[in-house]
DNA sequence: CATGAATGAGGATTCATTCAT
DNA sequence: GATGAATGAATCCTCATTCAT
């Protein structure tokens, strides 16, 4: 895309310590917030450097101050959409519980971060990559690190021994995720689909339940 | 610059019903075939007409002979994507045989085309239509006719009552379009995989299975 | 625009000797028949000849065959536009009466020729080359051969001497072509217009007019 | 490639009242001077942005920062080209006289403005929008606010009961008009061309005239 | 912090034209 | 006579990016 300078722009959130003004950092988050909207909508090609300016009420050459350049800023929406399915999923997880009610509550907060019209989340939701750039690679990266989380909530269920515990969470994660694709606001909330289709992968396993 | 000129000259635009245009059977074809292979790996705007032209060894120009623009050729190219995918399917399902192990056939059918590394299946995977221009509304429209076969193989299976059978739909097939996401060959084959995600749902709502 | 290849094809219709095919001379007559419409409407440059060809239903490459470049069939059009204005001029004039009557019938002539609806007189009315291109120079050539008609009929005016006859006879026609900037159907009927520019022209530079 | 960068900074927005850019006062205004030439010369079609960049020693995407599209250069091109010519109608117009010595002041005026090779009257007086799109219906709007002035200047004329003073004016603007097709520069001047067409009128209209 | 002005490459598309069939 | 297929240049315009201010 262009000639590989990536990793130079350390995120700036990360500057607690010296220069936080304010209007700089609503700025920065404005620009992240309008990013997230208008890439999830559009995607990444399809979104330009202007559509955001425009829309935050700035010049093209001013999102330059706070982002090296608009992959670095994609990458940064990104990170920020992953941050927060993984605070969701952790927080529903933490609390205690049977392995099978905690993934629950996981699949729930997952699926409801999904779909919370939350344009980071939508962005993560929609934007699957596959691609074998450096680019692609930064975004994998950061998908990896949560979905790991499944791994272990996966890892304490009770189940039948020589069970297929990573296609049950490819599985059920793809069906979590497929919902993106059908849902429609109004019918069946995210949490009673997410409920549900923990349930449908459930009782099978796990001969005890529902008694 | 281009290496002779032309070479067969069968009427290019009486191919539009059939799905076999191997290689160089005519230009049109060879047109379908690069430009499969590039919009699924790099998306819709991701993809210039000059990246599909020079592939094809042709002037930009030239593709507006066959295709009246960009959006046309990706049409076509989804359209052609989702007729392999349905008579995979519909070949898998015409036969006899449970209603268990007719929805199982076409999982596979649905899997291995999508897995097939076949460009168009790639690219039908990939890219799911969500927005409201007109673009994506031609778009939909394809895969909504597809995704009603489904609609009737679950319908003809023995459920206990009052189960939700779109649901059930529904997430049967994100979880198996989930599957492109973390597929990798070499490791279980797509029919193997297809089966056990059937299972997964069989021994669950079906009383019999197992048995 | 090009590499001067002008004068080659010699006017088809000069063909008066030999291969009078109906079909030929037909195609060649609607080519020129819609050229006509169309570049009066869009102007020479904003014509293609796409444009042409579709409007009579053959395909841009039939057109070559009747005429060398796009120039050339324009200026075949503005050929036939020129003459037409001269024939309907040159009809009106020739009959008998005083040379007021026949300037008044000459620019009534002039006048319906340019408002009829004709394609061929509406281009004619409405490109003035100006130019110095060659191009200009072969349209300017037949343009000022018509314009010479009206120096004879005002020749033969009876004026007041020392009348600057050039000045009347541009100041009229100005005049009669600026009425196609202003006239719409339904008011005033071009002849009456006609009659009434001339009569403007008349009275005072001849004193014994309307005693 | 192109001679230095940037000289001077004045606001070129603000400039979209006046009618004085001579040159290189800013950007902008060296565009439209340019614009207003080479549109004038090949008309709108046959004007590319390319040549007008070339002949402003820029890029043509950076004509796109001060002009949304081609058709708005056009547009901002021929309004200074009629606000030019109001001007110089509206300055002969206020001094004081009889309503004939106004009218043959205006005239000239417009004559003046017309003939003044000055390429934004030159394309005002070359191009007469007479179609139906959005694109001539902006340019009609000013041209016809410009063509009311002579409405007024008509209105105040000492004419017989019944003289058709629409007719008067179109004719008259049509012969004015008219000029621009045949003034060489050497002869007479534009100022008594506009003088003996307005006297051409007068004798004839007015009983007082000559006298 | 932010911008005004610019760039050069590249976007999709249309152009007039050619030529073998 | 007519066309299917192609071309290469040109069309308008948008792109991400830069940089002095």
């Amino acid at each position: 895309m262009n000639e590989g300078k990536i990793g130079v722009q350390v995120s700036a959130r990360n500057n607690t310590g010296g220069n936080r003004n304010k209007g700089q950092e609503n700025r920065r988050g404005e620009m992240l917030d309008v990013a997230a909207r208008i890439f999830s909508h559009q995607g990444y090609a399809g979104t330009s450097i202007r559509d955001i300016a425009r829309e935050v009420g700035v010049q093209p050459s001013s999102l330059y101050y706070f982002f090296k350049s608009k992959e670095d800023l994609f990458v940064a929406v990104y990170e920020k959409g992953v941050n927060e399915i993984v605070n969701a999923v952790t927080k529903a997880t933490t609390k205690a519980g049977t392995p099978w009610a905690r993934l629950e509550r996981a699949a729930t907060g997952h699926l409801e971060a999904l779909l919370a019209r939350d344009d980071y989340n939508t962005l993560v939701a929609s934007i699957v990559p596959r691609g074998s750039t450096d680019f692609d690679r930064r975004l994998v990266q950061n998908r990896d690190d949560y979905e790991k989380l499944f791994v272990d909530l996966i890892a304490d269920l009770p189940l039948p021994p020589r069970t297929d515990r990573r296609l049950l969470r490819l599985t059920m994660l793809g069906a979590l995720n497929g919902v993106v694709n059908w849902y429609r606001p109004g019918g069946a909330s995210p949490a009673s689909i997410a409920r549900k289709i923990v349930k449908m992968f459930r009782l099978q396993l796990d001969p005890d339940a529902g008694s």
